[in-house]
DNA sequence: ATAAACCATGGACTATAGGCCACGGTCAAA
DNA sequence: TTTGACCGTGGCCTATAGTCCATGGTTTAT
């Protein structure tokens, strides 16, 4: 099939799937024609594109989830390497969500230590709590 | 003082302080010299920078930053201000951490699904773990 | 005076994941 | 045949936060 069908049996924009051809995540076959240089998608594309979209919503990116394809091409990948790719993954995440975590803790610290806020009128020029965050 | 000084000061590269420049986070003086465009960072800047860096440090964007220092140049910012602006920060970090959450969580869900690894010879081509997850 | 350090500016590059546009040839339907 | 949809390619753009490089003029120390 052309780009065209595949883009609506995925559910993918054909920008996004000629994205993914250019940066070597699927590699379709030339079609038969003389004519011209269209390509001929197979189920395999269809197969490769959901894995994709179902790596991608685990938190992969592109550049991983390549790496696992051409895996898969050279018979390469089995249950136990994909799964500790996964686990892998997950300790990323952890990794990030610690990250995430520790901005969450620097600010509520900061806020904790604002106890007493200033007084509406306050000169904002003068609030003690402003200058102190500004490190003065 | 000039730029080489200011980067020493507050341990900033000049490179990246002139990004801070370009992006209109800070902006300094011209100097006073009528033969070089060279710019007079004061205390101000010192101060600003010091600002910048710990912002960062909680997780703001540059154009978050960049938002918050206006705010103060036009003596708008106060400490509630400050304040809701970190608590929809918190918001914002609760957010990530949540869709990371549900990265992980999809990931472990596959893999409890995968009691019995395929056997150390199986084909590989033809593991059900692997079929599996290409959605076939 | 000379060389080195300094300053400023502009532009390209990195990583990521697309989206948009122009252009030109092909294919299908009217 | 004509028109519109389709396909492919290449390049530019977005967002973010710098980093690097080239160029050219200024300042400082020898």
């Amino acid at each position: 099939m052309l780009i065209g069908q595949l883009s609506k049996e995925v559910n993918l924009s054909k920008d996004t799937i000629r994205f993914y051809v250019k940066q070597g995540l699927i590699t379709p076959k030339p079609g038969n024609s003389e004519y011209n240089n269209y390509k001929e998608y197979t189920e395999r594309e269809v197969q490769q594109l959901r894995f994709i979209t179902k790596a991608k919503s685990f938190g992969f990116t592109l550049k991983e989830i390549a790496g696992t394809l051409e895996e898969m091409e050279q018979e390469k990948a089995n249950c136990v390497h994909l799964k500790n790719k996964a686990l892998n993954k997950v300790i990323e995440i952890d990794k990030k969500i610690a990250e995430l975590q520790k901005y969450k803790s620097n600010i509520l610290k900061e806020i904790k230590q604002d106890q007493s806020p200033c007084a509406p009128m306050q000169p904002k020029s003068n609030c003690p709590r402003v200058l102190s965050f500004f490190s003065i």
